[in-house]
DNA sequence: TTCAAATATTAGCATATATGAATATTCCTG
DNA sequence: CAGGAATATTCATATATGCTAATATTTGAA
């Protein structure tokens, strides 16, 4: 079906979700464009491991780039993935909110 | 830092959305719940395949399970997972609308 | 045209993930 | 409690991914 290759497809964007920094990456791009100098000052890895990273959101495209001179700028290309984002979040926080009150039961039921 | 965390714990959540079987899974599951059984008779692959996503969202706590008999019954955790999984797809189709256009003009430009 | 700054790419290795086949577990029924 | 149905797990292997280190490319300016 056609819909296999819908989920192929969208399985392949979701990869771009699942490194730790690539989605640092995206937080810091949120709402304003920035170079590969002021990423990199932002971020605790080295500027080839950060050009790969930049790279992977480009070639999906989830980010674009304008050049101004040697310097390179990124920028999200739909706001969506923000919203993509925050709700991943909030199921997490939701989670371990969940988890918290889980084991505070725990300790009550202990004591008791 | 803390956020470091979370990105790390977001990103181990995301990667539940990279397999295209378990995107299937999710979206059958999206509205009600349904049996391995019933699941295998929607699905192309093997029940041992299937229940080796199943385990995988199960650990990630995606879905959740009920027991009745033999059976065990399959449903989403979190209602979130239907709206994440939505704006991923809208992404997607408007950046297929955009290929589609894209393919569109430059076969305009090549007649030109 | 040469140099340095900014950014990107490649290679090699280590780790993670997906799959099929085989096997195990759980629970109901007779 | 033996057998069968429903579901889960394990193992081996193939493939993908991420990282570091080294190197390359692009561009502006002297």
């Amino acid at each position: 079906m056609m819909e296999q290759k819908l989920y192929e497809l969208h399985s392949q964007m979701c990869r771009v979700f699942t490194s730790p920094k690539r989605l640092e990456i995206l937080n810091l791009l949120r709402d304003k464009e920035l170079s590969v100098g002021e990423l990199e000052k932002l971020v605790k890895f080295r500027q080839a491991n950060l050009s790969q990273h930049l790279s992977i959101l480009r070639e999906k495209g989830i980010v674009k780039t304008r050049r101004d001179g040697t310097t390179i700028y990124y920028s999200l290309v739909d706001t969506k993935i923000g919203k993509a984002f925050d709700i991943m979040r909030e199921m997490l926080l939701e989670r371990l909110a969940q988890t918290e009150k889980l084991s505070r039961d725990i300790r009550k039921i202990k004591r008791a």
